[in-house]
DNA sequence: CTTGAACCTACAGTAGCTAGAGGATGTAGA
DNA sequence: TCTACATCCTCTAGCTACTGTAGGTTCAAG
């Protein structure tokens, strides 16, 4: 039996991150001691394990819970899961492309920066120069 | 005379981002016809240009408040605005790498897909089973 | 003068946590 | 057994950067 601590550091989970996941439904209310303090099994452990992992993978708690729900019904189809795996890619692979012309950018400005008074200065004119803006009145994503 | 609403349009912003803008002491109280409504001039107009492309290059809205500052103040070194734009560079490549770390393992996951049960799912597999995880309880960026 | 789009304020909600207060529990050593 | 103290508990508020809604007012065209 693990205390809410021990998962934490298994799963690299802050505490209260675990209490969260519990507080909206990911993660199932564990087993408690006369006290009162939580005390986890294998099962819990895997199923924290499975969220962290997807959330590495930039998964959101919903499409994680989709996930979740797939996987505790085995004789569905796999093409559900296949889906959101799909979607996730796309989503990273246009991240991705807003964020090398970032750097693109970014790089620009550093090299020329000339180091003399910020009424010189190429990174706040780059900001200022409106025209220089290669992708014009995109999202902001994150 | 803009009303907030073509300033909006001009700069690809919500109208509400604006307001929010000014509540928080990004954008100035601007004008007001007597009425009550707000009227922007140039100034304005180039000020939420900036934030907006600065934005759009993923700087946080504290980092253009330092930036704004420094364009306030021309006088001042630009070491400052380039230490930020390097700093923000030094973010956009760690951010760059962990999703190219992502991608390839979603690559993997989709194409592993077999079309079957959820019992056989790669997806759900690779997300199950933790020691294919190659970054092990890193945190998790934007 | 009327109509309707655009404006106003104020507040609540979003994701995904994180931090703090103030107090209870559990465990190891003396 | 007592004590110390790390860890646990609940509850609430805060974070970033907005977005949305309700209920009401103003502006400009026809």
């Amino acid at each position: 039996m693990l205390t809410i601590g021990t998962l934490a550091k298994k799963t690299g989970t802050k505490v209260q991150t675990i209490r969260y996941y519990e507080q909206i439904g990911l993660m199932p209310e564990p087993g408690r001691t006369e006290g009162g303090q939580r005390r986890y099994g294998n099962a819990e452990l895997d199923r924290l394990s499975f969220v962290r992992h997807a959330r590495q993978l930039g998964f959101s708690l919903d499409a994680i819970r989709e996930l979740l729900d797939l996987s505790d019904h085995p004789g569905k189809s796999c093409a559900e899961a296949d889906a959101i795996a799909r979607r996730q890619l796309k989503q990273v692979e246009q991240r991705l492309a807003r964020l090398e012309a970032l750097r693109t950018e970014l790089k620009r400005m550093v090299h020329e920066c000339s180091g003399g008074q910020t009424s010189d200065c190429r990174v706040l004119e780059v900001l200022r120069d409106h025209s220089e803006c290669l992708t014009e009145h995109e999202d902001i994503g994150a």
